[in-house]
DNA sequence: TCCAGTCCTTGCGCTGGATCAAACTGGGAA
DNA sequence: TTCCCAGTTTGATCCAGCGCAAGGACTGGA
């Protein structure tokens, strides 16, 4: 079996205090895997036998209603840990997490948790804090879709994937993985219809240009007011 | 100054598993505080200088969006633990906290948190589980308000409350706190007209009894089906 | 007892978006 | 090259729920 790098997991935020014997014991524990686009990391309701690091490519985190309906409740980007219910003292994941792109994870048994919170300086702060923002964005998520537009919406849930994961491309700033007018429906509580109206409607004013399964915002600054300066 | 009795804390999760001493001495460093209705206990924004416990009374987390509308985030019960800012590495509290009714606070200072986590056993891993269930909570309430109608959120907004403080009287459940139209407005992103038509409506249908800031729910399986059978 | 401030109700018209329906397009499989 | 399908566009219609407006009723204080 090939030994991981080391320099995979040096200057990421769980792991950044930590010198070489400890991230070496640590990447010997894991295991390493590839999820094609699509591919399932962990279902919703299932034990919550394994946390992940995702070391390359982009998550979807998604909740499925009783009735049927989706809901996609955030994007994780490399470099940071999902799965990590045994944090919060559950025994099942809380979503289902999706391949958004190809993507890398490493993949450790839960059972390995507590001691990584007591062995591992910085560890458990880190992901404390991971927590908060997350239940930070939740909450600023909940106030929008009880507060603002469907267009607000729209805008803030565009703005908030090139926040996360934009890449600069030639006339603007891209989203990094692929994304379905249906994805941001699920995003923001509305219908893919209203979603490509709104898009055709921006794009026709210089806002964004978009391709099928992918967008690139021209006009940044032009989106944030749409999005009622809130985010 | 009177010592506060140790009965106020024995039995709440948080400090279920001390001994006298150690609840005596969390006791004695505590502030007790009484909150009239209405009345802050913490704001938004402002520095996290202290966690609290909820002893007696309720209290309603809200959050104003930056256009000034107002949304309700929870309600908290007697025996849970409030402000826990510190917990998630944040120095700001991240959303307002008043008394929905009288209320009767413990209050200790932001820095005895960490000697809380370690010194206290059970106390670290009951408030990651209270954190756990509040984000499920959240992500719960999330899916509701991007996926059901307005009169399903709304039946889901008053059985939570009827759950979680709901206390029996002659002829149904009463929820233990006042509660306006305009406050469940604000918990499903709805407006207050269209409460008080839905209150009226179930009322006719004998669904519920309302007077004014209280409401009875008289059939409670019907008010479940009517929320889509969420929650 | 009266008053003022909240809170609640109800009617009406309007519209943002959902829903329904249909056609188009680009890209991968074969 | 062709076919197929997931993803997208666009039109037409409809209605749940919002906004506006006005009046009513309970409550605590003076």
């Amino acid at each position: 079996m090939n030994k991981l790098d080391e320099s995979l997991l040096t200057g990421l935020p769980p792991f950044s205090r930590l010198e070489r014997p400890q991230i070496r014991e640590i990447l010997d524990q894991a295991t390493p895997k590839r999820h094609d686009e699509g591919a399932e990391v962990f279902r919703e309701g299932e034990e919550a036998d394994r946390f992940f690091l995702l070391l390359d490519g982009y998550v979807r985190v998604v909740r499925t209603t009783p009735t049927g309906d989706q809901m996609v409740l955030r994007h994780i980007a490399p470099g940071q840990l999902i799965g990590i219910a045994p944090a919060l003292g559950r025994t099942t994941y809380p979503a289902t997490a999706t391949a958004a792109s190809e993507a890398l994870t490493l993949a450790w048994p839960t059972r390995l948790w507590p001691g990584f919170v007591t062995r591992y300086e910085g560890f458990a702060t880190e992901t404390w804090a991971t927590l908060g923002r997350r239940m930070q964005e939740l909450n600023d998520h909940l106030a929008e879709l009880a507060t603002k537009a469907v267009e607000q919406r729209v805008a803030s849930a565009v703005l908030r994937m090139v926040n996360q994961t934009g890449r600069k491309v030639d006339g603007g700033i891209e989203i990094a993985f692929p994304v379905t007018r249906a994805n941001i429906a699920e995003m923001t509580g509305t219908t893919l219809h209203t979603v490509s109206r709104l898009l055709a409607a921006w794009e026709k004013d210089g806002i964004v240009e978009s391709r099928r399964k992918h967008i690139v915002v021209t006009a940044p600054h032009r989106l944030v007011l749409l999005s009622g300066a809130g985010g």
